[in-house]
DNA sequence: TAAGATAGTGGTGAATTGTGGGTAACATTC
DNA sequence: GAATGTTACCCACAATTCACCACTATCTTA
């Protein structure tokens, strides 16, 4: 049974190896329709892991950081911060992609990744940082959540 | 895999050589699309490093300039700083581009050479020079750039 | 439970890419 | 017109990258 196309959910443990190769689980694979060419591009994420979106969703994001104008710090800055790491990535005939050394170090991926579906893109964690940062935003966010709720019904 | 044509993501760390030379990244050079005739427009950006354009994104930003009044003199300023260093260079058969003394000695570019797409432009720094200037705007802007990230980044 | 299919991991070789240097063409100056 | 300096082009080497192949473990189905 599949969710929608584009639609990722669940977690699996996989590893990186020594060329810097994660495997994409054969799920979000088959998730992923047809026009993205079985290409995701690759990002730093907000937390410090990696996020990766299927091709086309990536290009919505490209178009909006195309229209923020170089004329303003302030958008230079974030545009930078967003593109630098950005690498478009095919899936190998194995069902991999090759994550940037940057991006490795950045999200402090060692051999073991977590990979978590998230609904419209996927995540990479090292699986410690990620319980770290879980324990530590537990307490922390209940407020927030809580405002959440007015926008959102499950 | 590439992104859509002259669109610019990832960075790279090349050397300018004693000649004054930087590489353009082979993944540049295939995004780049054909009516610019392996051309690119060098010119000083508004931080302390080279801005690089693909010749046709190059002349809309000249006919943006045009449209600038020469009556403020904010404006003129603004026009003179980028038209004055504009040079175009095409890539030699390995890829390169040749870039002006006064250029390189602006970007304060000595050996290494950190190339960074900046979606619509390219942007060589010097390593250091962006580590100091990347820390100084994120925290000054933390604020906004957050406020930015919820916008866009999906 | 056995056999087949599918999925994840590791390695290898060929093609591409980055870098340095040499040489020819061009322009400039005396 | 000769000499000098500058620019652009070309070649070659070394390193990296990428695409493919093979093996093993796991899951599925009869």
């Amino acid at each position: 049974m599949t969710l929608n196309k584009d639609t990722f959910t669940g977690e699996y443990q996989y590893s990186l190896d020594s060329k810097g190769r994660v495997n994409i689980p054969a799920k979000f694979r088959q998730a992923l329709s047809k026009k993205n060419l079985n290409t995701f591009v690759a990002t730093r994420g907000q937390d410090p892991c990696v996020w990766i979106y299927p091709l086309t969703e990536w290009k919505k994001i490209e178009d909006e950081l195309r229209n923020l104008s170089s004329v303003s710090g302030v958008h230079r800055t974030f545009v930078r911060q967003i593109a630098r790491s950005a690498t478009p990535s095919t899936c190998d005939k194995q069902g991999r992609i090759t994550l940037s050394p940057s991006l490795i170090s950045f999200s402090q991926i060692d051999k073991d990744a977590l990979i978590i579906g998230m609904i419209n893109k996927i995540e990479i964690w090292n699986p410690e940082t990620l319980k770290a940062v879980d324990e530590k935003n537990i307490n922390r966010d209940s407020a927030e959540l809580n405002s959440l709720a007015d926008k959102i019904v499950i």
